[in-house]
DNA sequence: GTTTTATCTGAACAAATGTTCAGTTAGCTT
DNA sequence: AAGCTAACTGAACATTTGTTCAGATAAAAC
């Protein structure tokens, strides 16, 4: 056998990144093998190399996508109004955002490790450019007296921390709806970086 | 060669958990070998069978171990006082203790999904008595109408995530001190939970 | 309908994996 | 000093790993 019925890269290369994306963060990057994610599309390992140069490319693709796509869908949310209402957007996006596609950021926060310097550098940036969003509001905030943090810089990689703890928990038609658990975490930020 | 000069068990099973502990934390539990970890303890592969069974036990002797050392620390440390001085002792014991092994943080906390059903049940078993600890104090303050916060289980999993986020930062001799990093998360918190 | 191009197979490769075990030597006991 | 036991080596094992590639067939272009 060789090239087989209905092929074609446009619907193998996506169903090669969601079978890589849901391995690697059910069992790990360094815990899948190729054929594994072969098998799951239902194609032999052989056939991945014509969409990725190697697995750790795959990897670095999949991380490099999710962050742009945060950012993007971050830079698409913002609203005008007050420091306290875009902190507000900015944490009910998040906790949505990142439930949406638990995998995807499950594997940008764990991963890492397995990049080469040069990757991790790049997957880096764009994490601490998120972040800096939410210290730029934090910063705002403070500069008008209406937050206060002793320093804007931990402050937003706490509030970031205790926002992505959700993913440990939460749970599709649990105890909580989706807004119910925004507004939740909403009212403990809030309260956090208080005067 | 068979044994060499000086082995003992009492030293080569303490350094074998030692190096494991290590290499699970920097590059993850499938991507060790056995034999990288021989080789970081000055062994080869085989020796390591006389300690466990098997990897995998490895990996969950150190996480059992982990959660009883936290476990019994934090009972040790208990100071009677207000709910409001108890929470600060768990906000400053966690994040002191969780520096000072943060190697075994990381992978209590990463590795979960490398266990087997009956593994992962006694570890999460123990993580949700600890969380227990903390949100009992929470429920006590609430109670007393000292804290306020809208679901104590929740909260207690959200200041928790917070504190774990240390860990991704933190570097000793770096901008802040471990005593500042306990008094800027320990504000963070305590207005999180205020009325 | 023929040629070209895109897509996949299937076998192969060397290297690495977890684990076992007979054999060997160091340390301890008597 | 002799015997016993604890600790380790070194080689072997069957699998599995990431990756390559010649060949085969489907889809697209002409």
């Amino acid at each position: 056998m060789a090239r087989t019925q209905g092929s074609h890269s446009d619907i193998t290369g996506p169903r090669i990144r969601a079978a890589a994306l849901e391995l690697f963060a059910r069992h790990g990057f360094a815990a899948v093998s190729m054929r594994q994610i072969a098998a799951h599309v239902g194609v032999q390992a052989g056939a991945l190399y014509n969409y990725t140069p190697d697995k750790q490319s795959l990897l670095v693709d999949l991380m490099q996508a999710h962050m742009e796509d945060l950012m993007a869908a971050w830079a698409n949310q913002q609203v005008a109004g007050d420091v306290v209402a875009r902190l507000e957007a900015f944490v009910r996006f998040h906790i949505r955002y990142n439930l949406e596609r638990s995998d995807a950021v499950f594997i940008a926060y764990m991963e890492l490790r397995n990049l080469t310097e040069e990757n991790f550098i790049r997957i880096e940036d764009h994490r601490r450019a998120y972040e800096d969003q939410l210290e730029g509001i934090l910063k705002e905030g403070v500069a008008e007296g209406v937050f206060q943090v002793p320093d804007t810089k931990i402050a937003a990689l706490a509030v970031i921390a205790m926002l992505n703890g959700v993913l440990t928990w939460y749970r599709d038609g649990g105890r909580l709806s989706l807004t119910e658990v925004e507004t939740l975490y909403w009212d403990m930020v809030r309260k956090s970086v208080a005067v």
